[in-house]
DNA sequence: CCTTGACCTTACCTTCACTGGAAGGTCTAT
DNA sequence: ATAGACCTTCCAGTGAAGGTAAGGTCAAGG
């Protein structure tokens, strides 16, 4: 399967995808005339991938779960715990996003939204009294 | 007021201060010794930009919201029209943080953690099929 | 007056995770 | 044979800072 292919299989833009082989995350087969030729277990991979980046886990954090993925003899109870680790992050990526939620949903639901100045959304970024 | 007392004041690094100049964010006096010299009006732009990163907003869209706020003519209904889209945003990443949650917790608990090296969370990996 | 140490300055380099563009090779359909 | 949709590599730039170096300034203590 061609990078285009790819692309549209792991929702990732194919420039990514190049960049990630550039960083050892995925390294496809080339075919015969030099184009890369990925296989269902590379767009597995890169699907894990975007999922995790679009959670927020980092490129490193990534490599983690890869190594993972490339060295079948580690002992499940340290993949367990990794994995365990990544899911306290989800949790704190989850409390952070519901904060930034509520905060800004309350102050959406304040706002009139009408052509006059007065704006609860601005009043309350600014602080609410401190001079201009 | 130096940039010291201006980061503390803000909850900003003064790096990121002498940034957010460099880019024509928040343009503070400087002392006749060269030091810069923040006012209140500069550190109560400081505090909103402040606000505003820590709620999700890019630099740019905060360059939006403070010349909105600026703008006395403003209409409300431009600042929820951006706040609301940053909503959209937010919610897309907690449904997105909310599955891989699921996943990850699904496969850890289907894991045994032990020295064996077969483990079900590498296998998902992988793209293996499960037997439930 | 001198030194120490905290604070400030600019200038430049590095980071992360891409993203864009140029210049050119390949494939497919008409 | 040619168009145009794909692919390749390489080089540069982005946002939003963080790090480090080399040096200027200031207040306090000896």
């Amino acid at each position: 399967m061609n990078i285009g292919t790819a692309s549209i299989e792991s929702d990732l833009p194919a420039k990514t995808i190049r960049y990630y082989e550039e960083i050892g995350l995925v390294s496809p087969d080339r075919a015969m005339n030099g184009y890369r030729d990925y296989g269902d277990a590379d767009i597995h991979k890169l699907r894990f991938i975007q999922r995790s980046r679009s959670l927020g886990f980092s490129i490193d954090e990534c490599r983690q779960l890869m190594a993972l993925y490339n060295d079948r003899t580690r002992a499940s109870r340290d993949v367990k715990a990794i994995a365990k680790s990544k899911l306290a992050d989800i949790d704190r990526k989850l409390n952070e996003l519901i904060s930034m939620k509520r905060t800004l949903s309350d102050l959406v639901e304040k706002c009139h939204g009408t052509d006059r100045p007065d704006c609860p959304i601005l009043d309350d970024i600014a602080g609410k009294n401190i001079p201009n």
